[in-house]
Parts: structure tokens; C-alpha cells; sequence
RNA sequence: GGCGGGAUAGCUCAGUUGGUAGAGCAGAGGCCUGAAAAGCCUUGUGUCCCCAGUUCAAGUCUGGGUCCUGCCA
């Protein structure tokens, strides 16, 4: 497989490079992003607009419902299957997005597991709700290594970890040991990493832009098609705080105040993933001479 | 104008019978193998509104100010 990757904290421009790059290589988009999979949540997860993508392709949007799960694993599977098909055609796909993990996912792939028992997630989610440290304790007795790695207050981990173990009989540890390495995987990696305060100032900027361009309808919308705030799609920065106002009220604009702080938060986690992740470029912004990128790109992955 | 309530970390507030202060959120740093826009970890010295008094000792008691706030006028 090859394929380049543009990744960068949320508002960093990483649409607007992806599209300047594909026309460039005359080449098609795989989203990575984990929102932008859902269907109707378009503004909030800054989807690319038709008149945006000019025709370019893009993949991996709009393919579940926001009651759906989507997962890291579904992302290699079906990202993977696409860039196989492109590159048997001579193209060299774009995979632009903020979801670090799915990148990751698709890079270095995933050791073998069932499908999730949603039952059994369930069951063990509420037991640590009820009492985290005896199902922590119970990690440490069959997955000693994964107890040591996760800390026990991190339950969706704990309960993960115990999850593979009662699936397959064989620790989550276990299947790291056995996962083979895929290394038939060549990508050329560019980061997009503004400075901190613009990147703050961009994201306070753009949540008004939503805001103006009917965000508030978009969620409304949603509740009335059924969907309810926990279901996979609707656990979203904007659509939580947005759909939190109109059932509970308050102002507004503490709403909206809080919308931006949380993807603040969320930019910073995500600068925080980047910084273990090796990239071949690194930009300060979106704003390069796009021909050096397709070349310097074309170059490293030619065979 | 009268009667109450309040003034403590950037914000919201705790502070027991007086022993110079602590949570949540924010901020900063970090983790991440099928929920990842999620989840989790680490990190809290600030004129305790001001002045005077009581006391070995006052955020904590007393008096006087100042500023908010609720009700009645």
C-alpha cells in the first residue's frame, strides 16, 4: 500500500491542503476522520461541501448512521481495501484527517479480534461503573501485562482488555505477541501544526462560521430524525453542547463558549498524539507551494 | 430607605468547635492496538474585599467601611 497522509489538530486547514494536493496528483481523498463518517452531520464535522470538492472523490463519509458504531478496525479494513484499488490504478491516494488512531490503525494494523460483543461490553462496562477496582483486579489476574499498561481508572481500556481475553480465551498481551507486522505499508506523512494561540483563534472563528451556517438547525434536525445524545454519532465536540442547550436551556452563548473550549481540549490531545508520530513534513499551515509536497511525496513512495 | 445573603485560585464554589486553605472546571504536560471529536493520568502560594479590635493564634469571632445580591418599600 501507498498513499500520503495529511493529518493536523482540528481547524488546522487539513481539507484545504487535501483537495490543493489531490488536484496536483489528479488523485482521490480518504477521509480519516471518525465524525465525518455519519450521515446529517455535516456542518459541525466541517465536512467538505460538494462545491469544495470540485469533483474529487472523497471516501469514507457519510457511511453509517449516527446510531451506528464505526470503529478503528472497520477504518483499516475499508480504508485499506481502497487504497489497494487506487494504487492498482496508478493512483496515489490522499488519506486526510484529524483521526490519529484510525491513521495509525491503517499504518501498523490491528492484531486479530472478533467482532465487538456489544452484550458483553455492556455488561462489563456496568460492572466497572459499579466497582472499577474489582474488574480491574480481575485484568490483572488474566492479562497481567495489559493491567500493568492500563491504569485502573481507565475503564473503557480495562474493560476492552478483558473483553478480548473472554472472546478469544487469549490476552489482549498475547495478541500484541502474535500480530504480525505489516510492513507492506509506505506512506509519506505531512503534518499540518499551526502555533497554538492562531490555532485557538482559528477554532473559535470557524465555530462561528458553523454557527452562521446553521449548526443549531443541523442538531435540531437531528433529534427530531430520533437520534439521541449518547448514541456513537451524536458524542461529538458542538453536537453534545448544542444538544445539552436545547434540552436543559441556559444562554446560548455559554453554550457556544463551551462548544470552543472542548475542541480546544480536543486539538490539544491531538497535538499531543502527533508529537509520537513520525512525520516526513511538517507545515505550519496549509498555505505551501503544493507542487514541491507532490513532488517530494511521489518521490519517496516511488518504488 | 428597611430586613436578609454574600465577598476565598482565571471561573463556580467548600472550608468542620479560631491553629496562615481545598474541590470541580479552565490552563499546562502526558497516555492511547476495533467507542478515539471518546476515555484516562499528572499538575493548585492565592492581598482568603479593606481597616481596627479580641486572642499566643482570625478566612473563621467583634465593630466600622466598600462593593455585589435577594425580598419589602
Amino acid at each position: 500500500m501507498r498513499f500520503i497522509t495529511i493529518q493536523g489538530p482540528t481547524a488546522s486547514g487539513k481539507t484545504a491542503l487535501a483537495l490543493k494536493l489531490a488536484h496536483a496528483l489528479d488523485t482521490e481523498i480518504i477521509s480519516a476522520d471518525s465524525r465525518q463518517v455519519y450521515r446529517y452531520m455535516d456542518i459541525g464535522t466541517a465536512k467538505p461541501t460538494k462545491q469544495e470538492t470540485q469533483g474529487i472523490r472523497h471516501y469514507l463519509i457519510d457511511v453509517v448512521d449516527p446510531d451506528e458504531s464505526y470503529s478503528a478496525g472497520r477504518f483499516a479494513e475499508e480504508a485499506g481495501a481502497i487504497v489497494r484499488r487506487l494504487n492498482d490504478e496508478g493512483k496515489l491516494p490522499i488519506v486526510a484527517g484529524g483521526t490519529g488512531f484510525y491513521i495509525r490503525a491503517l499504518q501498523n494494523g490491528l492484531f486479530e479480534s472478533p467482532d465487538v460483543d456489544m452484550a458483553l461490553r455492556i455488561r462489563l462496562m456496568a460492572e466497572a461503573e459499579r466497582d472499577i477496582e474489582k474488574v480491574y483486579q480481575r485484568l490483572t489476574e488474566v492479562d497481567p501485562k495489559s493491567a500493568e499498561r492500563i491504569h485502573r481508572n481507565d475503564a473503557k481500556r480495562v474493560v476492552r482488555a478483558l473483553e478480548i481475553f473472554e472472546q478469544t480465551g487469549i490476552s489482549m498481551s498475547e495478541h500484541w505477541r502474535r500480530q504480525q507486522e505489516e510492513n507492506s505499508c509506505r506512506s509519506f506523512d505531512i503534518l499540518i501544526l499551526p502555533e497554538r494561540e492562531a490555532l485557538y483563534e482559528r477554532i473559535d472563528k470557524r465555530f462561528n462560521l458553523m454557527m452562521n451556517n446553521g449548526l443549531l438547525d443541523e442538531v435540531k434536525r437531528l433529534i427530531e430524525m430520533g437520534y439521541k445524545p449518547d448514541d456513537p454519532g451524536m458524542n461529538a465536540v458542538g453536537y453534545r453542547e448544542l444538544v445539552d442547550w436545547l434540552e436543559n436551556g441556559g444562554e446560548i452563548d455559554a453554550a457556544i463558549a463551551l462548544a470552543k473550549q472542548k475542541s480546544r481540549n480536543y486539538a490539544k490531545r491531538q497535538t499531543t498524539w502527533y508529537r509520537s508520530v513520525e512525520f516526513d513534513l511538517t507545515l505550519r499551515d496549509a498555505d505551501i507551494n503544493i507542487y514541491s509536497v507532490a513532488e517530494a511525496a511521489q518521490e519517496k513512495l516511488a518504488t
